[in-house]
RNA sequence: GGAGGGGUGGCCGAGCGGUCAAUGGCAGCAGACUGUAAAUCUGCCGACGAAAGUCUACGUAGGUUCAAAUCCUACCCCCUCCA
């Protein structure tokens, strides 16, 4: 074992392990348990997504060795927007935008962490509580004074803004003196003494470790994991539709699940190790799997995710679902997890095939209806059709189709 | 406040009076090959239309012109430098 702490060597095995502040002393103080560290987030929509999995992970594995994650949301930050690394400013959202989103961001976080009052419960904070109050010319004075404009412009997460083309406005560059602000706040308040949070954020939790040690003469910690990338660079929870987000009412368990089977192969054992609860030693021995078996591991990586994720229960209705969709005699009635279409019987014929793929809602515009009809990649019940298509007449009311656009987008139309 | 440079499709980025629905790259979609993977190859990639074509779009609003992303005017926004 390299640490001394259980947390440090599960997290640093699992792939969780960036850069942090000292190192050693940071794993003498998590010997013992119920510390506490937080992690938080900008709330600039009302879902998380799977960008974010790496340090809620991160902080699940943090209470399970008898941890207290603190949960911090940026009720206050969000209305400053983080320019770290990003070359466009962030949209100003209003107050009640803020609100709205907290109430998801919060939803989102249940499955992943146990909250509650006991030693190692999650508890959640919202920096507005102190944020909010803050007095101008006396934070100046009390806080302002500890930084020096110098040091800051040169993080590297700054850098980047003052390029040309792109600029760094007052509002934003206070972003890291108030996230500095905010882990100060939670030492001295909770006692919270490590903060988490990915590898852009090292800037900011730096500058905070520092003005812990400025204001209390103590000695906090900082932590950052990698940024969430695929085997060959690219930055992971992008589909087509958009970010592949941790909210039911924004992506279906069935899609989130379908997310994790469709991963690269060489992605698999890494993600296995960081995104479920599966024991390392079983991970250890998945390694070696290639070809079909790997396939078949991607299976397990999906239900293991999305159990955690949308439920244990979840995973029955998309396993039915996936059998249905993609065996060619599967069986379609008792589908209830992709989308469904109700048709009357006569327009099956009556209506073009087009305009049952658009309000159907499969496609979006009938221009792309039509392209993917052309290029053969509008299949109904597993069999590619043209623009010509007409159904079989022995099809009645209360029968089901499959109306599938490439391999993998179905949806069910139902007769009646 | 002054001088200069910019704002083009999801992103980057050409175009600088007609041949521009706008080169190229990335991203995306479909097909082939596979394993619901990757790589590769092929096709597509504003809307409507069977098509001819029509409409909408190059920061916003006007104007010049037979014709404007391209020229003019005003305004908004961004960048750099000076005060």
């Amino acid at each position: 074992m390299k640490y001394k702490s259980s947390f440090l060597n599960e997290a640093s095995m699992r792939g969780f392990f960036y850069q942090s502040t000292n190192l050693e002393a940071m794993d003498e103080f998590l010997v013992a348990k119920g510390r506490r560290g937080y992690l938080g987030f900008d709330i600039t929509a009302k879902s998380l997504h799977v960008g974010h999995l790496i340090p809620i992970f991160l902080l699940r594995l943090f209470q399970k060795h008898g941890h207290k994650p603190v949960m911090l949301v940026g009720g206050g930050t969000t209305k400053i927007g983080d320019p770290s690394f990003k070359n466009t400013a962030r949209p100003i959202l209003t107050d009640e935008e803020i609100f709205e989103n907290m109430k998801g961001i919060k939803s989102c976080l249940l499955p992943f962490l146990r909250f509650g009052n006991g030693d190692s419960d999650a508890i959640l904070t919202n920096n507005a509580d102190w944020l909010d109050k803050l007095e101008y010319i006396p934070f100046l004075r009390e806080i302002g004074k500890y930084f020096s404009v110098n040091r800051m412009i040169g993080f590297e997460s700054v850098k980047a803004k003052l390029t040309e083309n792109s600029s760094l406005s007052f509002l934003e560059f206070n972003y890291m003196i108030l996230q500095a602000y905010d882990f100060y706040r939670l030492y001295s308040d909770m006692d919270c003494r490590i903060q988490f949070g990915g590898q852009d954020q090292w800037g900011n939790i730096v500058c905070g470790v520092e003005l812990v040690r400025k204001k209390l003469n103590a000695e906090a910690f900082g932590f950052t994991s990698p940024l969430l990338t695929t085997s060959d660079g690219k930055k992971m929870g992008k589909t087509s539709s958009g970010a592949v987000w941790l909210s039911k009412d924004m992506l279906s368990a069935y899609d989130f699940w379908q997310y994790w089977r469709n991963v690269n192969d060489a992605d698999v054992i890494k993600l296995m190790y960081l995104f479920t609860d599966v024991e390392i030693d079983e991970i250890k021995k998945m390694e070696t799997a290639c070809g079909e078996e790997l396939n078949e591991l991607k299976i397990r990586l999906a239900d293991e995710i999305t159990s955690i994720a949308h439920g244990e229960e979840s995973l029955h209705p998309i396993h039915q679902a996936v059998s249905g969709v993609f065996e060619a005699d599967g069986d379609l009635s008792s589908i209830t997890s992709i989308p469904r279409y109700t048709l009357e019987r006569s327009n099956l014929n009556a209506a073009s095939i087009i305009d049952i793929v658009v309000s159907s809602g499969i496609c979006a515009t009938r221009g792309e209806a039509k392209r993917l009809l052309r290029s053969g990649g509008i299949y109904v019940n597993g069999v590619s059709i043209g623009e010509e298509y007409s159904a079989p007449t022995t099809l009645t009311a209360g029968d089901t189709l499959k109306l599938s656009c490439g391999k993998k987008k179905h949806i069910l139309i139902v007769l009646e």
